[in-house]
DNA sequence: CTGAAAGCGCTAACAG
DNA sequence: CTGTTAGCGCTTTCAG
């Protein structure tokens, strides 16, 4: 493997002015930087990012740690199209990103602040990570650059990017309004989820602004699982059959409602109308088609990559992204819709 | 950020001793390791991989070299479970994984073998790369150790795992043979991807042995794509009306041509059989569910990170994996199936 | 069992 | 414009 050294030797110069004229700095002759160059790439001469990180004492490497990368966990694609535009941003800036997952008990020894500082990334993006979660406080108050994703916590170091939860929400639960509904249950996620916290907030806003009572026992937690919403929505069902309608925190939980409504013989959505939340690529293609509010998981990828790399480069204007949501209006809620 | 620097000196002890506590050389009085590993722990003390990675030569990183990671992509989860296998396996033997996507502009710049080099990897595996990819044979003619999913090139550093392919079609095309299909289509990849060229030959293989004949212009590409699926679907259907049934190289693929079926007002799977190639997760989901050949993509990128590092820590025995793929039968092929 | 010293490949003052 | 020198934090001979 070449080294400047060796290009150093092969040109005649010393090091110095090899490192010099390959990191484009003025004060190089350019005669000397066009020979440099031209034999560095004779020598097919790839720099070392590890020696220059370790001098530098940055790597141009941020971690993107996620939990829940299993063989189960692909149903719901959230995490790897956040990953795909994590992977996008950082790749137009010339970054490189290495993946934490904390799915396995081996890694699970080490906390996300041991993790990063063991390869030295420059910072982290989270995701999927609980609110209770033992290792986030830690890795926040450490002097690691973060953004998290759907955890609001701001700090010197650490942004976060997040939907307008409650927002969303809302529209779900108006549009389910609009429709005439007027006994509405949700399938909520979990107590520790920012999130659901928000969404619940919206559910109630909508009821309120509409006049409509909110009821704590048409609310029931279905732990962002497909099988558990079923159940729930099978007894919500069973123990209040005045329900018409169904908004969903997820649109896996919606999935499981979905199946609960064919157990019960109800038909979608004359009987029973379903909304869910994310907009996960199964929504589509379920019969009937899944109304939802669609959240841009691509773009959040995105923008907490750009987010975190502005402020590790001190161009951060704030530390605070919140991207829009969008309703669409598939056959689960309206009928012949599509 | 502490070094062994500062825990030889608390320690008072050399910092060649402290190094050998920390990993382990038995060479240490057990006393002195304990009270150095005790300093160790009170200073927070994160070993610094760039500089271990700079001195030993080797980084215990691995590049996942995947083309595609956009957008679009990730209705075909293919990437992504094999993401998810190969993280799985590389966290369990406490490596770390870097992802390089090939689909921006900048990286195109450089090729594999750049992007390999100057992270310093250990070894790539390449996802979804072209056969005929300008890149792919150098990154697999340099010294990097390499493992390529369903690419069958075998050297010295070079691996594969892929999945039977041929078998895999066989097994799809016997099943619409014993449904008593005789007039069966293909809507085949393209024309540079090992895996359709295997299929293909399973497809005729299936035939051959069951007596029918291979017509050639019965075989479409559609390029790994559903619309492009759809259209030659339809083609076809048009062209030739004694079809009774597709066989399609993927899951997605099939979906085209379920909506081209849906077009032309063909009922599935009375009036046309369809069966696909993958299981993706949609595959479940569709109406009718789909029919196909399921292969274990989690599964393929463990292995592909197993047979890497063995190869990497010279203990591999052989340099393929051949996994096997199973046979789904649903309901776009046998009515009432589920 | 422990320490001194060299060096991995690179960057960054500081002198010329 | 260019070279000398001194490390970044770690591992690894080689001597004790």
């Amino acid at each position: 493997m070449t080294t400047i050294k060796d290009i150093a030797k092969a040109a005649g110069v010393s090091i110095t002015t090899v490192s010099r004229a390959l990191n484009g700095y003025s004060d190089v002759n350019e005669k000397t930087r066009k020979k440099i160059i031209e034999i560095a790439k004779q020598l097919n001469y790839s720099p070392n990012t590890l020696a220059r990180g370790l001098v530098m004492n940055k790597s141009k490497t941020i971690g993107l740690l996620v939990s829940g990368l299993t063989r189960e966990s692909t149903k719901d694609n959230f995490t790897f199209e956040v990953l795909a535009g994590v992977n996008q941003y950082v790749s137009e800036v010339d970054y490189d990103m290495v993946l934490f997952s904390t799915t396995s008990t081996k890694q699970r020894e080490k906390t996300y602040t041991q993790l990063c500082r063991e390869r030295r990334v420059d910072g982290a993006i989270l995701q999927g990570i609980r609110v209770d979660d033992p290792y986030l406080q830690e890795v926040v108050e450490s002097d690691i650059p973060c953004v998290l994703i759907d955890i609001p916590i701001e700090s010197e170091t650490v942004g976060y990017v997040t939907t307008d939860n409650v927002l969303g929400a809302k529209k779900a639960v108006q549009h389910l309004i609009s429709l005439g509904h007027r006994h509405i249950a949700m399938i909520n996620g979990y107590e520790f989820a920012f999130v659901s916290e928000q969404r619940l907030k919206g559910f109630q806003e909508a009821l309120f602004e509409a006049g409509l009572p909110f009821h704590e026992h048409l609310v029931a937690n279905g732990a962002f699982k497909e099988e558990r919403a079923e159940q729930e929505a099978v007894r919500l069902l069973t123990q209040h059959p005045e329900i018409t309608s169904f908004f969903c925190a997820s649109d896996l939980m919606a999935l499981g409602v979905m199946k609960a409504a064919k157990t019960l013989g109800k038909r979608i959505p004359e009987e029973l109308a379903i909304i869910g939340y994310d907009d996960i690529i199964l929504a589509s293609y379920t019969t009937p088609p899944l109304s939802t509010i669609a959240q841009n998981k691509f773009a959040m990828g995105y923008e907490a990559a750009k987010l975190l790399i502005e402020m590790l480069e001190g161009k951060a204007q704030s530390r605070v992204r919140v991207l829009e949501t969008e309703l669409k209006i598939r056959e689960s809620t309206v009928k012949n819709h599509g």
